[in-house]
DNA sequence: ATTTTGCGCAACCAAAAAGTTGCATATATA
DNA sequence: TATATATGCAACTTTTTGGTTGCGCAAAAT
């Protein structure tokens, strides 16, 4: 069982979910409501989600309340910094090219 | 069939060959030269990767040398955005709460 | 001209994932 | 106390995925 953030965010639902929790704690109930799928199937997500850390639960009576750790977040923005690094260098050397073509034309 | 970069970047064997590719174009038997996976095997991870538009195929002779399109990287970096957002405001949030105990400490 | 090489494609298979159904458990409420 | 509600979990089904095998085709090498 495979089971990483990048697992995680592949699923369309997942990421809906992740965007209903970021900014504010919900119940899967209320999660639930937001999807026209069964409240178990939502139920399952966040099982993986919790899993993969990407959530936080909080008990408060019969209800359970999640919330994104967005912390985790930065796993992913840190496995793509490799690649931004690669088209920010290309960006400048288009620049270069750019700046010599315009010296030329002078 | 659902197929864009979220679910593309999912496979960790996926993220090798993005990783591979992401400088210098490659042909499919040198990609899978570096995994211990059949040559077929990678192809229909390349044809995946294709699918999604992340990477750009270049024919020559019978050779194909597959690249990696950075741009196609940029919109994981666009989702990421609204998070990196939220995790800048709350550290924004940290460091007033940080120079408030300062000042009350004087 | 024949053989080898590089490749894609289609058919198949096993494993995993997504979703459903049914239940158990704990907390509220009447 | 009996009932309703919120939830997790396990079993089952269906769909998707990753991988293999076996082709066919075109380009290179012999």
């Amino acid at each position: 069982m495979r089971r990483d953030v990048f697992q995680a965010i592949a699923d369309p639902t997942r990421r809906a979910i992740i965007a209903l929790i970021a900014l504010q704690s919900l119940t899967p109930n209320t999660i639930a409501e937001n999807f026209n799928t069964s409240r178990q199937s939502i139920s399952k997500h966040l099982r993986i989600l919790t899993e993969c850390e990407l959530v936080h639960q909080e008990q408060q009576g019969r209800e359970i309340y999640y919330s994104l750790k967005i912390e985790k977040m930065k796993e992913i923005d840190a496995w793509l910094e490799q690649y931004r690094k690669i088209w920010e260098t290309r960006f400048n050397q288009l620049e270069n090219v750019l700046s010599t073509i315009k010296k030329q034309a002078k």
